[in-house]
RNA sequence: GCAGGGAUGACGGAGUGGUCAAUCGUGCCUGACUGUAAAUCAGGUGGCUUAUGCCUACGGGGGUUCGAAACCCUCUCCCUGCA
């Protein structure tokens, strides 16, 4: 199994900055994953990468959806696999950034996802209450144990699968799951400079060409942030109060994104940034 | 100044004599998490403490009552009509 360098974090915590520093260190190149940065368009908002920084590391996983159609999981692991792999042909070390834990985790135990469902018949579930769907289950026979009950998407997910559940690998060898973590005040500091930042940088107008030309209810326009400046755009909300519901939406994101991350142990949580280049030489001389 | 309406927990907003520490929503806290994942779902959310317990609370003060967030008086502030 090649080496593979993963940073996990929440949102503003500098993962990227982070991730653009040990590339250009050795050699790497980077595989997004975030689930709003995949999406044509939407630049600003998603804190997405510059040109000029794509000039300066080569970055995967960004503008591979259209905002019309969607994206999920099973996209992006194909999709990240290969670059992987492409990364790794070339003699470079792929590292795998972003806050999006189940894309992360996509990789990291290399899910195995069912084949696609019927649009059908997943139209025909979603219009049925819970306890119907669990009836149903039940008369297919299917075993219910281990999933959320109350969950209703779960259990449609159940019986579109037919009772079949997608596997999960020990975590992959050779990987080193680098996480930045700051003090609570300190992200929503950076968090509002960065708010402030987009909008310097025409966030607003951003919104509002996206919105005309994708529609307001489009996938993408549910990222944090756009919800709020396309009420501002559409004069619904004040700048002040589009502002203060975007930091609002990020610092839920950055809750659970720690919820998410806590769980997984062999994360290696750097306080001191500068740690990083050690622990990936380290890493490095261990693999090769 | 006169008449009317209103002040409820972080916010919005129910509740008009007891079963109200107070419906519900939002927010917040904690957790789950495999084709929507920034999603979806679960639990918690006055204090002390863990007891069918006590205390503090429904703008302030006083009163009626066995008992009030709820009724009466009064004060303060807000809104609406008339001046």
């Amino acid at each position: 199994m090649p080496p593979l360098v993963v940073i996990v974090g929440e949102t503003a915590s500098g993962k990227s900055a982070l991730a653009m520093e040990l590339a250009e260190k050795f050699g790497g190149e980077l595989i997004c994953a975030d689930s709003w940065t995949v999406y044509k368009g939407f630049d600003i908002g998603t804190a997405k990468p510059t040109a000029a920084e794509r000039e300066r590391v080569p970055h995967h996983m960004l503008d591979v959806a259209d905002p019309a159609e969607g994206f999920n999981a099973v996209k992006f692991q194909r999709l990240a696999k290969q670059a992987i792999a492409d990364i790794t042909a070339r003699g470079k070390l792929p590292i795998l950034v972003g806050g999006t834990g189940l894309y992360i985790d996509t990789i990291l135990y290399d899910y195995g996802f069912l084949p696609p469902t019927d649009p059908t018949l997943r139209a025909k579930l979603n219009t049925m209450e819970l306890p119907d769907l669990l009836s149903r289950a039940e008369t297919m026979g299917l075993d219910l144990g281990g999933i959320d009950l109350r969950n209703k998407r779960r259990v449609i997910r159940l019986i579109e699968n037919n009772g079949i559940r997608p596997t999960k690998q020990a975590m992959r060898a050779n990987t080193l799951i680098i996480g930045v973590r700051r003090p609570l005040e300190e992200l929503r500091q950076r968090i509002v400079q960065r708010i402030d930042m987009m909008v310097e940088h025409g966030f607003a107008d951003e919104v509002k060409r996206l919105g005309e030309q994708y529609g307001w209810d489009c996938e993408p326009m549910r990222a944090p942030g756009y919800r709020a400046f396309a009420d501002y755009v559409q004069g619904r909300v004040t700048l002040a109060a589009a502002k203060e519901r975007f930091m609002l939406n990020d610092l839920q994101l950055a809750k659970k994104q720690r919820t998410w991350f806590k769980r997984n142990d062999s994360i290696q949580w750097l306080s001191d940034r500068s740690k990083a280049v050690d622990l990936v030489t380290t890493f490095l001389n261990k693999t090769n």
